[in-house]
RNA sequence: GCGGGUGUGGCGGAAUUGGCAGACGCGCUAGAUUUAGGUUCUAGUGUUUUCGGACGUGUGGGUUCAAGUCCCACCACCCGUACCA
């Protein structure tokens, strides 16, 4: 009787005492690299999550080394993150310690399931061998200009002494202890991602990534053109800019609005306005983005007192505040043309401000109008058309130096700074004579400073500002400085991982070039959707900045993408407050490694949601053991080969077994694993119905099933006479000839409706198949006292009578 | 609000090009083997039926000889989200 515990322990051994995975480097051989998305080691371990798209990576990775590969299947650790921080600061320990620990039990889950990983390019992001490089990409893009401080908002809880993710802000409060969180101003690193927004979404164009992500894509970056317009405050020296993609509709614009953090609006408030205005941003500045968001439908706002000219008819419109102006978006002010835009038609509804059509095609008096037609009430742009009239508006704006034609993206730059002890040390001084200074490269790393008892430093700053003795240094000539307190953000980690499994122990570069030449792109990359847009424009954009400085060969780094969806229990997503968690642990023991992994794969298509079944392992073990026990004898002690796996080929099984090994192997490549283990069951079932099975079609079905279930083929694979693994046996390839069939099977409807089947010579005549489709008798009582109008026939296929 | 996705038997799903809907598996029913069965094997299993058939892929329309698949409108659910001017 097959013993998964057993089993599967020894040949866990077995791969790592052989190396049996050890990535290939003959230069013979055609390469692939297949990657899992990084994991964070959480202290929960793994889900049942993890191992889907695990175990379809290490099955691409398995067949490819059976195919003639050299084979790169890394795995290592996304391990800075807030849990450690937290934990830390809780308790006084350190996060370091804490952090390994959760690896260790991650990492001995990991080799439970069998996957085939190169163990010896484990990596992890906390190692400062790993950041040193992190830091080195950072200083290169700071003296590119990428990298540079600004003024951001920060969730800041002046009661924890700290400043708190957005995930840790429920309705405006900590999720820990509930006190009130602030949006204040701080000074954060940022890097520019806009200055590649254009190469991130042409590039998209020749990547194999699923089409919905590219889309998501698209749409986050968000590019669009318009114009920027410049208004002048009336009575004033000032002005502001404001972005639109209708500068067509500029007569039409009857106030404008600033974002309330916008630095004018302190300036233009008008001594009686200065109340309600201070009121107004006090009110909104404890509100998360998510509650300005769910304010859309009630639109607040408060009139600054000042007027702004618009600059194309000399007309004052007045200045309103309002917080559906995002100071991170565009320039943080618009025009409001509420006649032809939805959300300025609520806001000027509300507040009682005037609506002027200037496109015909609508009617105003009751909704915004915002589709094309003539221009009315609008100057020199009356009678024009959308396009026609944006283009000429454009034309004028720039005539008087009032405007432009502007692109603007959606996206904005990214925030890379954390207020976190656990992270990677920005490699920046700040100095007291205002110079900010780079740590010299050939000091990298900056480590961490060893701290175990980690407290909040009580201002927006990071936990690394009380540890006086890192952060305060001198240099030669006795100027005094500080470090940089921020840390950089998890992603900074995860951005350029991929690189490095190239050359995981390389201390002169991130990776050597020529490595990176032979091993980039990556030729599969799988993980969740949920990554669809940050993670994977911020590795496009590193990756892309370092192949300008030549340090990368390719534009992009993942060349296909695909994404495996949830599992869900009773139709939710898991988690530990419904108590509908699935651990893999409890699977493994029960029903064992391969198990699990041939129910993850056999549950659905890769990319779908679907329900965890708690009778799914068993019902696959029973196929398992069902493919031991036809090609094994274990009744006495030492298992031998069945009596039913012969030398002889009496051809029974020759259609089957080829059409398995085209079907399986196909389907692997286009990562349809439920259908390919679906054709395998098929073939068993087969085997099941015949008396002998050739010794070859065994053995080739063993090496098709061995990159699902390994631990067990493995075992058969000895069974069967071989002292090697499994792994080292060239892939099964098939005898298209043995596919064909003299015969087919053709179905015969009358009408659209299906009334009989007979089978025919393959390709036989259009001629022949109607005259024996009519022939068949059930058919001949629906034809029957009916005129046949018309006859079509799909050649192999089906005849269908059209008669009335 | 916006962006993306998904809806097929009791359940997970299959049908890759418009061409026999329900492969494969779970579950269930009956039988056989077994001291026993949470084992194994065999047969059956969309609903309905006057046993001819009728109905059936979220809903309502449409195109077609033919629609799960194409078009239009809608509904429900899931994921993401930064009011995208």
């Amino acid at each position: 009787m097959y013993n998964h515990k057993v089993v599967e322990k020894k040949w866990q051994k077995y791969w790592l005492d052989h190396k049996t995975f050890k990535t290939g480097t003959d230069p013979e051989k055609p390469k692939y690299y297949v990657l899992d998305m990084f994991p964070y080691p959480s202290g929960k371990g793994l889900h049942v999550g993890h191992p889907e798209g695990y175990t379809a990576t290490d099955i691409m990775a398995r067949m490819k080394r059976a195919q003639g590969y050299n084979v790169l299947h890394p795995m290592g650790w996304d391990a800075f993150g807030l849990p450690a921080e937290q934990y830390a600061l809780q308790t006084g320990n350190d996060p370091a310690t804490f952090t390994d620990k959760n690896i260790a039990h991650f990492k001995e889950q990991l080799q439970a399931l069998g996957f085939s990983y190169d163990w010896d390019r484990e990596i992890k992001t906390t190692d400062p061998n790993y950041y040193k490089w992190t830091q080195w990409i950072f200083e290169q893009m700071y003296k590119k200009g990428l990298a540079y401080e600004a003024e951001v908002p920060v969730n800041w809880s002046p009661d924890l002494g700290t400043v708190v993710a957005n995930e840790e802000v429920i309705d405006g409060k900590t999720e820990r202890g509930g006190f009130p969180v602030y949006r204040r101003k701080m000074r954060q690193w940022m890097l520019r991602i806009t200055a590649y927004a254009d190469r991130l979404l042409d590039d998209l164009d020749d990547l194999d990534w699923p089409e919905p992500i590219k889309e998501m894509q698209r749409n986050w970056i968000g590019r669009s053109v318009g114009a920027q317009v410049t208004f002048k405050v009336k009575d004033t020296d000032k002005s502001f800019e404001v972005f639109t993609t209708r500068p067509d509709t500029l007569f039409g614009c009857s106030y404008t609005v600033l974002a309330p953090e916008n630095d004018l609006v302190k300036e233009i408030t008008t001594p009686e306005q200065k109340e309600a205005v201070e009121a107004y941003i006090k009110s909104i500045e404890s509100k998360s983005d998510l509650e300005r968001t769910d304010l859309n439908k009630d639109k607040t706002g408060v009139f600054t007192g000042a007027y702004a000219i618009n600059p194309v008819n000399g007309e004052a419109v007045p200045i309103w505040i309002s917080d559906y102006v995002l100071a991170t978006y565009g320039t943080g002010a618009v025009m409001a043309v509420p006649a032809h835009d939805e959300r300025d038609y609520a806001f000027a509804t509300k507040f009682h401000l005037p609506i002027k059509e200037v496109v015909e095609g609508g009617d105003v008096t009751k909704e915004a109008f915002a589709g094309d037609g003539a221009h009315v009430n609008s100057d020199f742009l009356n009678g024009l058309h959308n396009d026609e009239a944006k283009e000429k508006m454009v034309e004028w704006l720039t005539d008087h130096e009032v405007g432009e034609k502007k692109v603007n993206y959606k996206m904005r730059d990214w925030n890379f700074s954390r207020q976190r002890y656990w992270g990677e040390p920005i490699p920046v001084i700040h100095w007291e004579d205002g110079e900010t200074t780079l740590v010299p490269e050939d000091e990298l790393p900056l480590t961490l400073p060893k701290e175990t008892n980690i407290q909040p430093s009580g201002t927006p700053e990071s936990p690394l500002a009380n540890l006086t003795d890192w952060v305060n240094v001198v240099d030669e000539n006795g100027r005094k400085g500080k470090r940089e307190t921020n840390t950089m953000p998890q992603w900074a980690g995860s951005s350029w991982y991929f690189l490095r499994y190239v050359d995981p122990h390389n201390d002169q570069a991130l990776a050597d070039p020529e490595l990176l030449k032979r091993w980039m792109p990556v030729d599969l990359y799988i993980g969740g959707a949920e990554h669809a847009t940050l993670h994977l424009l911020y590795a496009r954009f590193w990756h892309k900045f370092l192949y300008d400085l030549g340090v990368v060969p390719t534009k992009e780094p993942f060349q296909k993408l695909y994404n495996q969806g949830l599992i869900l229990k009773n139709h939710e997503k898991m988690s530990k407050s419904r108590g509908n968690v699935v651990n893999p642990d409890d699977v493994v023991d029960e029903y064992g490694a391969d198990s699990l992994r041939t129910y993850e794969m056999f549950m659905g298509p890769l990319n779908a949601s679907i329900d965890w079944d708690d009778n799914g392992p068993s019902g696959v073990k029973k196929f398992l053991d069902r493919v031991w026990r036809t090609f094994v004898n274990d009744l006495d002690l030492d298992p031998i080969p069945s009596e039913k796996v012969v030398d002889e080929n009496d051809g029974k099984l020759d259609k089957i077994y080829n059409e398995t090994v085209k079907t399986v192997t196909e389907h692997f490549e286009d990562l349809r694993f439920n259908t390919a283990i679906s054709q395998m069951m098929v073939f068993m079932n087969a085997c099941q119905k015949v008396d002998k099975i050739p010794r070859e079609y065994a053995e080739g079905f063993v090496k098709l099933l061995a990159p699902v279930a390994p631990h067990m083929m493995e075992e058969i694979w000895q069974v069967l006479g071989h002292d090697e693994s499994v792994q080292l046996a060239p892939w099964p390839t098939y005898d298209a000839s043995k596919l064909v069939e003299s015969t087919v099977e053709m179905a015969v409807t009358v009408n659209g409706k299906k009334r009989g089947t007979f089978t025919i010579a393959k390709d036989a005549s259009r001629e022949d198949a109607q005259a024996a489709a009519l022939g068949l008798p059930h058919v001949k009582e629906f034809t029957d006292g009916k005129e046949i109008k018309k006859v079509i026939v799909v050649p192999n296929k089906i005849v269908n009578i059209v008669a009335k």
